[in-house]
DNA sequence: GAAAAATATTGAACGCTGTTCATAATGATG
DNA sequence: CATCATTATGAACAGCGTTCAATATTTTTC
């Protein structure tokens, strides 16, 4: 049996977390379970279980640290610019997701991934991790909006973010075979922000 | 043992199918099982080894059978009109999409469920289903798009589906909390289609 | 220091999954 | 009726998340 001094909880509940990153990173999120995990940082299955409530947990503590970078990469846009500066920015932000979505393509992949569920009662802080996702795009879209419109500016940051989603997300998993040969994804999420953008206006 | 002659292979093979289609309409696509199938149609799990390569295989012609839902329900939106009309119609066949996705929402899930893989050499069938979904949507954006413009004519059919899966997709599996109590999520395709076709104009 | 209480770790066990395949049942043929 | 091909079977395998009585370790009490 393990000693349980070498640690302490946090410790453990790290190496957990850690091992859990690492296998998902290598060997993508089918082969994290519970029985690998515990190989690898060399304790029994059942202990994941007095750290972790379950794998969902688990899963859950993933996802809002890949928010976490996610966010990170996403802030950092220089805001209150012209339009033409804004626009620039937008599309370096687009493309910045997308980078994002293949530097960490498993870990953004379990974002959307239906098995892992987040509709806990106690996931408010998840949500709330959720919504700083649409702040840095608002701020670019600022000088798009004048007083008064408010409604349109917050329902436009959150169209136009799931709209890059979308593109990248159906590429990405293969699921619609959007593009020729011809035409990039890039060129794509470039000719929407261009386009919506100029719809505004 | 079940008598092998009540029935021809391909109307097992439907049974099957069928049993599978209520499986997830009544119970949600976790509970599509070999083992439930196998129950619900009086025959043994491995039966349906005999008839579909994996249950792998049964998800494919499932989402096949719900692609082509899809297509006739996206089909048939006259073209050939003016801007404005146009305009109206893909309003109604983005509508027309999110309401197939509640109508057949377990269905429509499994389309973009990443544990139904469709990476397979013999799949170029199903790329098909999956291409003609543009293919309504592109007729509407004729009146935009004029001659020379064939490449980016086409673009903006891929994005501007793209964009309005993304929006219903991210909003109906709560992935984003996108809408305020304010605004809704047809307004928000409403505002995107049009956003995007006052951009092209 | 010894005994008792508290805590941490274990791993077998449960019920489930997709899948395989030797065996048995059935239908068709000669 | 006997032979043969086809079809159906269901136990078995290896895996999964999860539980929990049992065990090992540490801390507290006396």
């Amino acid at each position: 049996m393990a000693r349980r001094s070498d640690h302490t909880r946090e410790e453990l509940k790290d190496a957990v977390f850690k091992a859990a990153w690492q296998i998902i990173s290598e060997e993508g999120f089918d082969a994290l379970t519970a029985r690998h995990i515990a190989k690898q940082i060399g304790y029994a299955p059942g202990t994941i279980y007095n750290l972790y409530d379950s794998m969902d947990d688990l899963y859950l503590q993933i996802n809002a640290h890949t928010l976490d970078l996610l966010n990170a990469r996403l802030s950092g846009f220089a805001d209150n610019q012209t339009k033409a500066v804004a626009a620039a920015q937008m599309k370096a932000m687009a493309h910045s997701y997308m980078d994002f979505a293949r530097d960490y393509r498993a870990f953004w992949l379990m974002l959307f991934n239906l098995k892992v569920t987040i509709h806990r009662p106690d996931a408010g802080w998840y949500h709330e991790k959720v919504d700083q996702l649409f702040a840095p795009l608002e701020k670019l879209l600022v000088p798009f909006y004048v007083q008064g419109q408010e409604k349109d500016h917050k329902m436009a940051a959150r169209i136009l973010w799931s709209s890059v989603h979308g593109l990248c997300f159906l590429q990405e998993t293969d699921k619609l075979i959007l593009m020729t040969n011809q035409s990039s994804v890039s060129e794509s999420v470039d000719y929407l922000v261009e386009t919506f953008l100029k719809g505004i206006a």
